[in-house]
DNA sequence: CTGAAAGCGCTTACAG
DNA sequence: CTGAAAGCGCTTACAG
């Protein structure tokens, strides 16, 4: 591959000179950059970002540590996040937790290896040394959707409150008093958040979230299952099923399967987060929609101004109810705006 | 950030005795090797990948561009990509490309001058001069899922001919008759090779497919809720869709069912690509599966061959049919082997 | 076994 | 406006 010596050799410069062209810097004759511009493109010759990364210090690289790419939900926050990354001119580095600690650990530190510019994660856990370390330490970071309490970072997410309020006025609404969840994991915040929400929620309505009517799910889909069998095995089986995302919800669909029965006659559910695919399952789905897009954006431009020296400050969204038939029919749909 | 002379200095030995402690070089005298340990611990200090690929000329780094992340049979793809190489010693960084080859070769050009080790492409296209230049070139590379004919480079994919004809006896002993496909680019191997598939089984029947039930999509769901659109509309409208993918075929199931119709009543559909969202739709959706798994595994296996200079072989696996009931309930469901 | 030194491909003060 | 030179953080022959 052409190097930038190669580049001067061909264009009868010095390499100051060719590097002084390819980065736009004024001081270079109207001559020498037409004859470094024609040396470029007869050697097709291309930066090395490598070299460039070691004198500059900088990767103009994100990293991006989400805990489950197969969750619709994270795929599409990376989506966003690259897009927008790309726009302000940066690459990302998307690191896939798996929601194993040991796994997100391993991601961080090549990420951090890489000398990436700044860090967006979406924590498994409660945080490892590594990645507080990291924070500490000033590596210009953002948490999205999930955070760690305590740790000096913005954080950019989604606030279910209002559309979990929502959801159990729903379902309330529908005559529903026995309602169960499948939380994420405790470590997690979101994990802990939309169970206390949905806890909350009830207790507005008169109604208790007893021990037997949460389940300990980890965000996957095998564990929705799992939990699902759980309750319905109970003497008396809750009404409905709240899952704390979308996987579980699937598992909590084949459990419901398995068995023969039927959504919402049996067993009603709904979830958090929304998906395309819940206009057409059997029945379609209710969920919390999260801005997704949105969160992943507003979570890039905090990082980048932190990497760049501005503030960089943390942003919570609100998300909404999505009301659909796998509660039950709703002759009037009560859709109430979030607050 | 401590570097490797901080160590040498904490260590009391030269930055070369240091690096070779790191790299498990032979010749270092216990005693080094200990004080270097302690003085990497005491320091927190983590080598400069930047750095060491500049010197090595390898960055232990994958592209992988794919067509659309947020397609889940990409996303799987990915994620076993990610899975494989990791266990191989190397990193990935995925480009997506959005189905736009714009896009995709923004990608390819960023991953190029990061020093990617080797690339792993799924074209959106027909090959991008700067993709050709770079297969040219010898940057290893190999092709997964899609491909570009009269390029020397691996492929990795499955093929579907057999689940194909499998599916068209499935559709045939139904009874249907009028059977249309909705096609992806022709600027993609897949996007014809399924057409190619379908046409030649339906030829096996006595049955052709008329250019009226060929619609050109893009593999976006849009462009699948546009061609079933253009298909109910027709005098005569088939009886059986074929989506040659899954976001197609959600965009079918948009159109079917913003017109009030039903699957497989008003029109039956099948989807290339299986996902387990099909097992819960309404009705189930018959589809062909992909060893999706296998494919990235193998696809990384064959680079990484490459790229340490082994020779790296083209691998084709079986894809199969999966009945469900979107075709038409099914007595004895004929599941036959792909050969 | 160990260190001094060169060099990977760039960028950027410093002189001129 | 231009070039020689230093230096980013490593690795690795080359001597000793």
């Amino acid at each position: 591959m052409a190097s930038i010596k190669d580049v001067a050799a061909e264009a009868g410069v010095s390499v100051a000179t060719v590097s002084r062209v390819l980065n736009d810097h004024p001081s270079v004759s109207a001559d020498a950059r037409t004859r470094v511009l024609a040396a470029v493109e007869t050697l097709g010759y291309r930066p090395n970002a490598v070299a460039r990364s070691l004198r500059t210090d900088q990767t103009h690289t994100l990293g991006l540590v989400i805990s489950d790419v197969m969750n619709p939900y994270f795929t599409e926050l990376a989506r966003s996040v690259e897009e927008e990354a790309r726009a302000l001119g940066y690459s990302v580095i998307i690191g896939n937790a798996d929601e194993r600690p040991d796994l997100q650990d391993h991601h961080v530190r090549t990420l951090l290896d890489r000398r990436i510019d700044g860090l967006l994660v979406s924590p498994t856990d409660g945080g490892s040394p590594l990645m507080l370390d990291a924070a500490r330490a000033g590596t210009p970071m953002v948490f999205v959707d999930r955070w760690i309490p305590g740790v000096d970072v913005p954080v950019v997410r989604a606030d279910g409150r209002g559309a979990v309020r929502d959801l159990v006025a729903h379902l309330h609404g529908l005559g529903h008093r026995r309602l169960a969840i499948i939380a994420g994991p405790a470590a997690t915040t979101t994990g802990q958040e939309r169970v206390e929400a949905f806890r909350e929620a009830l207790g507005a309505y008169g109604l208790d979230l007893p021990d037997a009517y949460t389940g300990q799910g980890d965000f996957q889909a095998e564990s929705g299952r799992l939990v699902t069998e759980g309750f319905l095995d109970l003497a008396e089986p809750p009404e409905v099923v709240f899952a704390a995302d979308n996987l579980m919800a699937l598992g909590a669909l084949d459990a419901v399967r398995a068995r023969g029965l039927r959504v919402p006659d049996d067993l009603a559910l709904a979830a958090f987060d929304d998906i395309r695919w819940f206009v057409h399952t059997d029945p379609p789905i209710t969920a919390i929609a999260q801005p997704t897009g949105e969160l992943g954006r507003a979570a890039v431009r905090a990082l980048v101004d932190r990497i760049e020296g501005r503030p960089g400050e943390s942003v919570t969204l609100p998300a909404r109810l999505v009301v659909r038939r796998s509660c039950g029919e709703n002759p009037t749909p009560v859709q109430r705006s979030t607050t």
